[in-house]
DNA sequence: AATCGCCACAAACGTATGTTTGAAACATAC
DNA sequence: GTATGTTTCAAACATACGTTTGTGGCGATT
């Protein structure tokens, strides 16, 4: 085949373009126009544009969830401690296993989880969490020892938090990094938003509130009554 | 008037309907429909789907920013050194005051915010940068000196790690709940959500990299060759 | 050589969208 | 009470969308 095949091109062009503008603000017609294949094609291959969309979630995350997987067993056979910011390497390290070092590449894969939080009402996540879950539990299985002083309700939140400084920024690399070059004419790269990001999160998982705080009165920060519809 | 204003009712409808499902999700005939109105006043009263869009960012944002403003008008006038997790408070403390203490109102707002990233092709973040820079660049001056180990790109890094981590979570606040309860049990409002935002945040943007690793190369966590297109 | 399965293609289908139109209803002022 | 400006309404418009259809080509199998 002197080009590549069209389940690939399709795929490819899909890819771009969802990373780009969102699902739904991205038509079949712009996509095929753009992979250089008929209209019919996505329908005839992948069955419709929901199905194109998980079929692209799963080449992205198949073989990220293998690296990690392999990651893991590498660093559960060593049976070193890790500490948090070893395990967010660990992390990094597999999506640059796969997605090689292009910095569009890795954009664009933030962006879509990005969007499969945001857009997609939830069939994308459930879809997702099933598929991935285990793995997702398994890395959590690492974390837990690496911060013994917070509970496990602690981790859950700034794991998540993490999550999203990671996927919000990293997902919107370009404009906050042209931002940033206006102002101080200094240019960022991927390459040092993670490395920045690493240090961020790392401090960030580690943190928990004023016990005093936590009971949610008192002198604590805020504290809301039920919401009144 | 024995209702409310038929301007205000497309708002408030559209508000929560682009908060839940987006912008391009959500039809005009849904809008209309659930806020009770003609199809065609949304055309007579804002002139397009996109300026009912600005419009309602508008109506979120414009008391939002006064209040802001208030805040930092009186936090300058006391003079008094603020900490990073003061002058989160202060922000918390003006959304507050601007949404009350609905939950509902919270989380949609976070939703908008995020959905203005991702989605509506920059034309929306241009204009929210353009209304609104000010009163942000003046936040981040009480910033500064809250954190003077850090460098002005640190700073810039950090803070919008922050604000991803505070965007992405609290946006998503019931799906992320909902998934710890079933997991654990145990139910966490938003505002308990926000309270343990602030150490978080607090703590990641305190934050900053190694020397070592600053320089892109060395011991350093990673380095990235250039972008092989 | 004929047949079969797979794929590409142009065209059409049905539907949903944002927007416009023109008339009716309403409120306000003279 | 008539006239004027504003708002509501049902209907239609033009377009864009995801999907389906039928045809034809091409290679592999028999």
């Amino acid at each position: 085949m002197a080009q590549k095949d069209t389940v690939e091109r399709i795929l490819d062009a899909a890819e771009a373009l969802f990373a780009e503008r969102g699902f739904a603000e991205t038509s079949l017609r712009t996509i095929t126009s753009t992979a250089g294949v008929n209209l019919a094609a996505v329908n005839y291959h992948f069955g419709s544009k929901k199905a194109l969309i998980q079929a692209i979630f799963v080449r992205y995350l198949d073989p990220l969830a293998d690296a990690v997987t392999e990651e893991l067993n590498q660093a559960e056979a060593d049976d070193k401690s890790l500490a948090i910011s070893d395990l967010l390497m660990l992390l990094t390290r597999s999506v640059y296993k796969v997605h090689g070092h292009s910095a569009r590449r890795i954009t664009g894969f933030m962006r879509l989880l990005g969007l499969a939080y945001t857009q997609s009402q939830g069939h994308l996540r459930g879809y997702l969490g099933e598929r991935y879950g285990s793995v997702f539990k398994r890395f959590v299985g690492l974390l837990r020892p690496a911060c013994p002083e917070l509970s496990d309700i602690d981790l859950f939140w700034n794991t998540h938090f993490a999550l999203g400084a990671a996927v919000f920024t990293l997902s919107n690399q370009q404009a906050l990094a042209a931002m940033l070059e206006s102002d101080t004419g200094v240019n960022t790269d991927i390459n040092q938003v993670v490395n920045r990001l690493i240090p961020f999160m790392t401090s960030g998982i580690k943190s928990h509130q004023d016990p005093a705080s936590a009971q949610g009165a008192a002198q604590g920060y805020f504290n809301l009554p039920n919401e009144s519809h």
